[in-house]
DNA sequence: CATGAATGAGAATTCATTCAT
DNA sequence: GATGAATGAATTCTCATTCAT
């Protein structure tokens, strides 16, 4: 709603629209980005794909780029309440890898199209000043995880002939690269998939020497 | 795996420099694409990385496009010669497993920018008829790996209440997206490495129970 | 001075509104034009200034063009009232030059903005037909001031050694380009200007050799 | 002449072609700048009239925006050598003055577009960081003729009774927007204007009574 | 009277590619 | 083998304008 004089220099068009509009959009947008890569999805694309004029878009967003924005930040912010409430439990450490695998399992069924851009682009976006929370949730992320880890092998809950930092990437990865493959019209709940990756992840894929026997 | 030369267009242009040069500019590409993905690495980039000037590029390579499908075709024709060795050495399930996640890293090792490109920008090259062999190649790779497994799991050696192909995504991506923080000069070698990753995907991270106790 | 209503082409919009609205827009809208030039000025900027959205201002006007357009012709037109009322008191050169410079301050201290825009786009304008009524402006005051240049010359008022168009530019730039520095607010009232304007544009800003002494 | 792995950021195409033809563009650009204004002109009409497509416009400078400084830094250090030249002299105030407005209708003769473009786009271009030396160009040109004026009315060679900020004005005014008339090819030499120009400034259009009776 | 959402015609800019020298 | 200059198509973004509500 302007008011007389009310000179938003700096956002001439962004946040005008309805939150709902903006919702669809960017759900369009980010699926596009997901399939065919930030640089390489046209805004043009993504227009025609929401049946408006490229120029349109201009409308509800300032820019291509503050699309990707609002969308990774959206999909961090939800993911930290997830994961925050998970680290605020007090669970053990197996208890805590669970959990965590579990939340990101859920998160990348919410925001898979999300989940794969920041897989694919992050480390690219991170440059600019604009996405320094990359880094940031980054940094925050190592933390909850390898402290778990450590917590776990300072507890003998995990193995400690392991190089604590492969794990953490060994664990990273696995989970996260999941959304590439991800549907959720797929025949496992992302519960399902994430009871399957923690018993792959914590007790191997090998039926154990004493049990085979 | 079709070699990437045979496409001298117009011009005689291409592959006509010695080989070596190529070879060095190949080299230099990846590392850029790999670094910036293949759309948002322009030409110019990479001349100026090589010390020439945009145009002078092609008197060595037909385009852009031909640069990576030189780059992925070089390495996948490598990583099948390690492949077919593996498994046509006949193996047991486990030691064929352990077998390909070290070539793997073996070749993640030797290829890294390779290893890199693919990961990233495989999916979409793929949609072009010139890129048809990393489809195929992917299909080959999923038999091998798939059928592994599932010989693993018919001789009881894998776990058999695990959705294979989840296993299969699992491993798979475990094991490539390494690619994104490998660095030669790192720690451990690619063998290290390689044996923790197997011992992890074997036997889990997790203490099993009877040992704790 | 054609006056800039008559345009209702499509839409039964513009010059709906009650006139004091439209000046008061009007009013808006020339001070950004004078600021930001015409062609850096969007209507968006007008709108907000305004307090309105862009696409409001359409109710009000046919087109930005349409608002230079009165800003222009709604000056000139007082301005030639002015001037034709001197230019009808039959007063010596002396005396007409001192009416017209001092009229003309008067204008830019009523009209800064206007006289602004005008200096910054008029040539750019006339090229339009719309704006003819520009050259026909320019044409009767260069008649106006020159003639009474000549006037001056023939009687011995004015200096014969001096190219005349060059001292009609000279006058005539001198006074206009005025109106780029001019603030209401300012020390000295457009008369007090005028009067120091006339006093170094008659007799020099240098002490006469035969005072000196 | 790049040498090996001089990767030149900031500028990636700017300054690489020869000086000549940079110079030849820039004096295309320059018109049409001048006789369009800077926002009105597009691109593509400098590369029409240059010959070439827009796109190429771009192997020789950075942007639309890099012309303008170019052509407009051009011209300042030119006029300031002049200028300096002139201050340096150690001539009395009324020499100073002249020769300063001799030198002024010099620069306008060689640089007539530049100084158009000037005119009309120097504040609007000077709120940007990158344009800061047309503030500087314009502090040091004000404390050269406010100073020479001052200089003249302490010694008694200029009238006292003058605002002398106004003065000031006058005649900067006076001086430069003959770049919007001035056409090389005209009657008048540049020094014949500049000599007619500084007599009318210091002894006025008027004839003196004295002289008159 | 005004808003919200869109259109559509450019605008500046980028970049792979070509080619004469 | 490489340079310098250009092409031309595509891309992001801007903005005056429209119009149903």
């Amino acid at each position: 709603m302007p008011t007389a004089k009310s000179k938003q220099k700096k956002t001439p068009t962004a946040a005008n629209a309805s939150p709902e509009r903006r919702r669809e959009l960017l759900a369009i947008a980010a699926e596009v980005f997901a399939e065919q890569g930030y640089n390489a999805t046209t805004v043009r694309r993504i227009a025609d794909e929401a049946g408006m004029l490229a120029g349109s878009l201009y409308y509800h967003f300032d820019s291509k780029e503050s699309m990707v924005d609002e969308i990774l930040s959206t999909f961090l912010t939800e993911l930290w309440e997830g994961y925050d409430a998970v680290l605020a439990a007090g669970l053990g450490p197996r208890e805590t890898i669970d959990a965590l695998v579990t939340e990101s399992f859920r998160e990348i069924d919410r925001h898979r199209a999300a989940v794969a851009i920041y897989q694919k682009e992050a480390r690219q976006l991170a440059a600019q000043p604009r996405f320094g929370y990359l880094t940031d949730s980054q940094r925050k992320f190592e933390k909850a995880w390898l402290g778990t880890l450590e917590r776990g092998v300072a507890d003998g809950t995990f193995r400690a002939d392991l190089d604590i930092r492969l794990t953490y990437r060994f664990l990273r990865d696995t989970v996260w690269v999941a959304a590439s493959w991800y549907r959720p019209e797929g025949r496992h709940s992302p519960e399902e998939i994430a009871r399957q990756y923690v018993s792959m992840v914590l007790d191997g894929i090998a039926v154990p020497a004493e049990v085979r026997r």
